[in-house]
DNA sequence: CTTCTTAGCGGACCGTCAGTCCGCTAAAGG
DNA sequence: CCTTTAGCGGACTGACGGTCCGCTAAGAAG
């Protein structure tokens, strides 16, 4: 698996500073006239090269969520307890939802930028599915007897960025996440299913 | 509030032919290429007719929305218990929840094409802002420790397009619903909040 | 350093879309 | 029947996502 001999300079300087570009935009401009165009033009590169990095918009939106939440993934996957493997599912899932939170609320026009890309199958983006997992998983061990595939997709479903933003204060910048944390301790300590 | 004298008859049936078109449309082509143009094409009518009758097309799945749950909205507003006043919140929720769940099974599409046209402030919109003002209130009489007002966008989140879609099998095509009025029986029997 | 190969670039181009505009038609009232 | 004007239709616009292909320059080889 280690072929790709050579790969540009160009091309991973190109890359890189397309990335940038479109953070900016996300973060100057709110969503969505953040078009490939203005993208490519603030990046200082042809349309051309966007979609040969990224294949299309969808593809630069998940590769800009993907990139922010890297750390997150990697944490959960060999990290320390509580978010890496060690502690009791309903920590890690606690843990988890923190990790998320913080990124959800320090992005949440990538997050509305990345829904209106992923319009149709959402579910198929490779972020999303690692969190799905990651969420069933950890459902389904403490709370067998739950519709956990279906938790874990109304869990995730309220990282949309309206929603965030709507509940994001400056006096209470981390309410958003308390708040999904709240959910998730209520679904956990519910009474057990008939 | 009798106004608006006189509606032309041909305004009236243009209005529904407008809509039976987007509803045919939605239903044959899935979602998201029913463009403004084949409607109009469709119902026998200028592109210029249906934005003079609903604005935008954020305006016109609007519509289509609000014409399937007119009868859920006059049913939780003065019908019979237990979706109407009179019976305990519990119960008026899950009821409501299996009103909109129906709802959402049969027009999965347009709860799509909705969220797409919608994409920022969907929480303007006035089906939404009822549906979320009434869980709010039940949720709020039955569990006043939690915080009700993110509950209710939660709760509503899940009404998506695509998480509907997946859940409905023909072998079991009241999944979603189900799920959803267990995770609400979850968040009513959850231990109360510290 | 020069030469050759080709990965990669750029931006003109295309089809489609939401939304606008305005001259015309025909519906309603007298 | 005539007048008024609400309402119609569809050409038009600007912007978008995505494609295409001729050219450039990066890197390998000698």
């Amino acid at each position: 698996m280690a072929e790709q001999r050579h790969e540009r300079a160009n091309a991973v300087r190109n890359r890189r500073a397309v990335l940038q570009a479109a953070e900016r935009l996300l973060e100057e401009g709110g969503d969505e006239h953040v078009s490939l165009d203005r993208v490519a033009a603030l990046a200082g590169v042809g349309k051309g090269t966007v979609f040969r990095r990224f294949g299309s918009r969808a593809g630069l939106m998940q590769a800009l969520l993907e990139e922010r939440s890297l750390a997150l993934r990697e944490a959960v996957a060999e990290g320390p307890p509580p978010l890496g493997p060690g502690a009791p599912p309903g920590e890690r899932l606690l843990a988890f939802l923190d990790g998320l939170g913080g990124i959800a609320e320090h992005n949440a026009a990538l997050l509305t930028a990345h829904e209106q890309a992923c319009a149709d199958d959402k579910q198929a983006d490779p972020s999303y599915m690692f969190w799905h997992r990651h969420i069933y998983d950890l459902l389904a061990e403490a709370r067998p007897d739950l519709d956990t595939e279906f938790l874990a997709h109304a869990l995730l479903s309220v990282f949309d960025g309206n929603l965030v933003r709507g509940m994001t204060r400056a006096d209470d910048p981390r309410r958003f996440t308390a708040s999904v944390q709240d959910m998730a301790v209520a679904l956990l300590t519910s009474a057990p299913r008939t």
